[in-house]
DNA sequence: ATTAATGTTGACACCGGTGTCATGCATCGG
DNA sequence: CCGATGCATGACACCGGTGTCAACATTAAT
């Protein structure tokens, strides 16, 4: 397997290696019959330019970071399908870079990974969209970014924002469209500015039926199983057993679930639970798990093209976008029976 | 922000461009003296070698590619995860690369893949681990490889295996320690061949008690929710309902209790359910399933770290290890009562 | 003291592309 | 018919490192 470089094409095509990277690169003035020649030599040869030498030569490595430190699996993979979906398309890669956002001091762990692996961007998602010190690091240091889902921070940067306060008004609208008065919420991880949003659309909600908001309904979770079974306990072993959950993700949810069944609560018959994402475990756990579906890879997806096509405009252009859940309605919700 | 190079540096120690090279490196032949000066120039400027110069010179990318085509999100994050933790404690880099078994050539895909990405090494996980034309492409290639859980291929490389079949057997065995004689088995994707594994195991054990296999209580799955819920309803709606079920996977296994469920079957009361894997859901639901935990990110880490020591090794050399799996009993399995 | 062996260092080409600029040639307006 | 303009092309330096090899300094052996 000989090597075949620029220098070969050139040969073999009798031209100079100058013009060999027109033809590679689409650029203009160069005539068809040059074309041509050039192009059939590559067929002919086989060849494929090497990244690693137009990256050294560009100085730019054709590598976008993603940037997650998220619980749940699904979600992930999620995020990174839609990622790389993108980057596949403009022919860069991905890397993909797990970081705890209480763990080591993010700032200098991000310091390293960029000066290590030369980034030519970096998407953040959720907590990290939120995170006033990583953002104005990245600006300080020009690197370009986009953000996934952000809530509270509003900077002037790529956002693909979903409109969770929205979401979170629907799903308990419809809980309260079925009969359901009384109805605990879930809270999610506290660095997740989605989880206020989440909770802000479910105070709405029951404000505009005139309904308090109670207290010992609101239990603090943080997105995890774990907690979810925590929260679960001390909602429905209080006194007055609410007769639908909220819970600010499915995994919380089928926590509930889980927790129901122990105490032997039927769902829906005794208790309706919603969640919110759609995991996997929504529609593999039975009953299947009311909650709202959020387009998760098209939101990345869409956040990694415009960050790598802002990289490749002549100017940085910030843009704004918002994808709307859908609601979905499996077994875990019913009519209120008194 | 300076922009920092070896000329940088070397102009800054007083020396040459090729000394601060030998000390990057950790070459010999340097005196104390001029590896002190170097040293203090790094950390006066904060020099970070810039990985594409040093790829370019090199002829290599430090990135290895990670292959895989599995329904499991779960089982990919952690595959990743321990992938993840060995290219990062030798500075190289990940590049994931989801693709389908039966999907466009696969060859061609490779093809595309290593030659756009100069890729030093791949890392195969199933089923790609067992898939021959694969493998013999890669090594005529030259290109190094490790392979995570191979089955049925020998094949001199590196390779990090799991003993399915003993695992398989050892959980079979609880079923049948628990007074259960009817047990069905769901088998996994046939391109898997983990899937063969398996159901070997669970042959062994129920021969080894005298029972005969019965053809109605074997189902063809693929590792899917689904084709759980459809192996499920064929093997419960049957006029002999066995007393347990052995599922390939997690997956199908929650499957199997949903569909438990949704006949008023009472799990572990009137059927035991076993899975494999030990995935997230495993103990996501009530009752939680007894299963098998592998080590997958242990795997996946040794696999990795061979790879790449391997490649930096004067001569390539060839592994075989074991990781054994582990019984993990939870709640959907119990006592047969007749 | 002389020679040989060993250790330390730098000049320079090279990896495989891209940017800059100069050059050659054809076309065009006056 | 000539200079001006535009297009096509190539020579060459450069990106930021590493390999080769030669030069020089030092030490050991005779």
């Amino acid at each position: 397997m000989e090597k075949v470089t620029i220098n070969s094409v050139a040969k073999h095509a009798g031209v100079s290696k100058k013009t060999v990277s027109r033809v590679l690169n689409n650029e203009p003035n160069v005539s068809d019959a040059t074309r041509e020649k050039v192009q059939q030599a590559f067929k002919e040869l086989n060849y494929r330019p090497n990244p690693i030498a137009r990256g050294l030569a560009h100085n730019r490595s054709f590598i976008i970071g993603c940037l997650y430190d998220n619980p749940s699996k699904s979600y992930i993979t999620r995020v990174q399908s839609g990622a790389l979906e993108a980057c596949q398309e403009r022919n860069y890669n991905l890397l993909i870079h797990p970081c705890e956002l209480r763990g080591e001091p993010l700032i200098d762990n991000i310091e390293t990974l960029i000066s290590t692996s030369r980034l030519d961007g970096l998407v953040l998602t959720p907590p990290f969209s939120d995170n006033k010190e990583l953002v104005d690091y990245l600006k300080l240091r020009n690197i370009p970014y986009a953000r996934v889902a952000p809530v509270t921070l509003d900077d002037e940067s790529i956002s693909i924002k979903s409109n969770d306060t929205q979401a979170a008004y629907d799903i308990t609208k419809l809980l309260l469209s079925l009969g359901h008065k009384e109805i605990a919420f879930i809270k999610g991880h506290p660095d997740h500015s989605a989880t206020e949003a989440r909770f802000d659309g479910y105070v709405k909600a029951l404000g505009e039926e005139g309904i308090a908001l109670k207290p010992e309904f609101v239990a603090e979770g943080n997105f995890s199983y774990h907690s979810g079974e925590d929260s679960a306990r001390k909602i429905l072993e209080s006194a007055a057993r609410p007769s639908a959950v909220f819970a600010s993700n499915d995994y919380m949810a089928a926590a509930v679930l889980k927790v129901a069944s122990q105490m032997s609560l039927k769902v829906p018959d005794d208790l309706s639970i919603v969640g919110f994402d759609n995991a996997p475990i929504a529609r593999h756990i039975w009953p299947g798990l009311t909650t709202i579906a959020q387009p998760v890879e098209d939101m990345t997806f869409r956040a990694v093209t415009l960050l790598i096509d802002s990289i490749n405009a002549a100017e940085i252009e910030n843009m704004e976008e918002i994808f709307a859940g859908k609601l979905i309605e499996r077994q875990s919700t019913a009519q209120f029976s008194h």
